[in-house]
DNA sequence: CACCCCACCTGCGTGC
DNA sequence: TGCACGCAGGTGGGGT
């Protein structure tokens, strides 16, 4: 689900209401995710201790604890961090007061009053009930619940000690907004390669954090043909990727990312950038450039969308 | 090492 | 209406 524009806006919305507050417990569902510590490890490293920091590192976001602890969160396709704050004031006719900060909706028709009741019960069934397919739950200081949802399971949640990173992150590739992506670099990592253009930035070993929705937005934006083997890319083609990677992913964060199909931020709310995408999901609708029709193609695996008019450089290197 | 394919899951839309 | 199939934002392990 969320790639890095997404993952951005629930730092974001995360970071202020969480960041020097403490864990105070953690519960855990019976279904395991793609990888997850066990409770006693997150018990052991996460509760009790403070939130110094809120970072991301590509997709992944990293929870930085007072003593060194880092709580570690990948989303996986279909996985939501939502915050609920206890103190709504349900009215009488089902309408809800906000105070303050609204949090993510219970499935209705049920009242927040009975979620209230279900978290300070720590009646687990009814919470099932409440907000399905929910595998972790965080008590946070101020009455506060940072709720792991995850239809699919292909998240991650791992607590890791003090100096240790997953390994995940070591093998990790430069940030698209760090000045070290350089047009420069990007051609010597390209030149080693054959892969086409579309798998070099689907692998997140040389720049992090672009999946598949911005991956053919980007290269509709660059006007470069998704099959465009890299190694032939020129130092102009490299800047026109950096140029439009960052345009894109700034523009996605700044409208709250992409829901494309159930992609929510933290206070559990759509993001907007989807009526604002060129060619994803858009196969055999006109170009909104040029209006030629949108053709979708396969490629490691995973759909690419692209206007076979604005990124037809590939029939002239063939 | 580079690359491909599949596995990991659930849910939804489509077509028969 | 019911069922089978394809497809969905990501990673990572195994094979070639």
């Amino acid at each position: 689900m969320p790639e890095l524009p997404e993952v951005e806006v629930i730092r974001q919305g995360l970071a202020p209401r969480l960041v020097g507050r403490r864990f105070l417990a953690v519960h855990k569902g019976e279904k395991k995710l793609r990888r997850e510590s066990s409770l006693l490890r997150l018990q052991r490293l996460v509760v009790g201790r403070r939130l110094t920091a809120l970072k991301r590192r590509g997709k992944y976001l990293l929870f930085q604890l007072e003593g060194g602890a880092t709580l570690v969160i990948h989303l996986g396709m279909t996985g939501r961090l939502l915050l609920w704050r206890a103190t709504l004031v349900p009215l009488a006719d089902g309408q809800v007061e906000d105070s303050g900060h609204k949090g993510c909706e219970p499935s209705p028709p049920f009242s927040l009053r009975a979620v209230e009741m279900a978290a300070a019960a720590d009646d687990v069934e009814l919470h099932k009930f409440l907000f399905p397919h929910v595998h972790l739950r965080f008590q946070v200081e101020g009455d506060f619940w940072l709720l792991y949802q995850d239809v699919r399971r292909f998240g991650q949640v791992l607590a890791c000690a003090p100096g240790e990173v997953p390994e995940a992150l070591g093998r990790m590739g430069r940030e698209p907004f760090s000045r070290r992506v350089k047009p420069e670099w990007l051609l010597e990592m390209g030149r080693r390669r054959k892969c086409p253009l579309k798998n070099f930035l689907l692998d997140g070993r040389t720049i992090t954090g672009i999946g598949n929705i911005y991956a053919s937005e980007i290269m509709f934006a660059a006007q470069l043909s998704p099959t465009l083997p890299v190694s032939r890319l020129t130092l102009r083609d490299w800047q026109r990727i950096i140029m439009a990677t960052r345009r894109i992913l700034r523009l996605a964060i700044r409208r709250g990312g992409t829901t494309v199909n159930d992609y929510l931020n933290c206070e559990g709310k759509a993001g907007l950038f989807q009526f604002e995408l060129m060619v994803y999901g858009r196969a055999g609708e006109p170009c909104k450039k040029c209006g030629a029709l949108i053709e979708r193609l396969v490629q490691a695996g995973r759909s690419t969308f692209y206007c076979p008019w604005c990124q037809k450089n590939q029939a002239i290197n063939d």
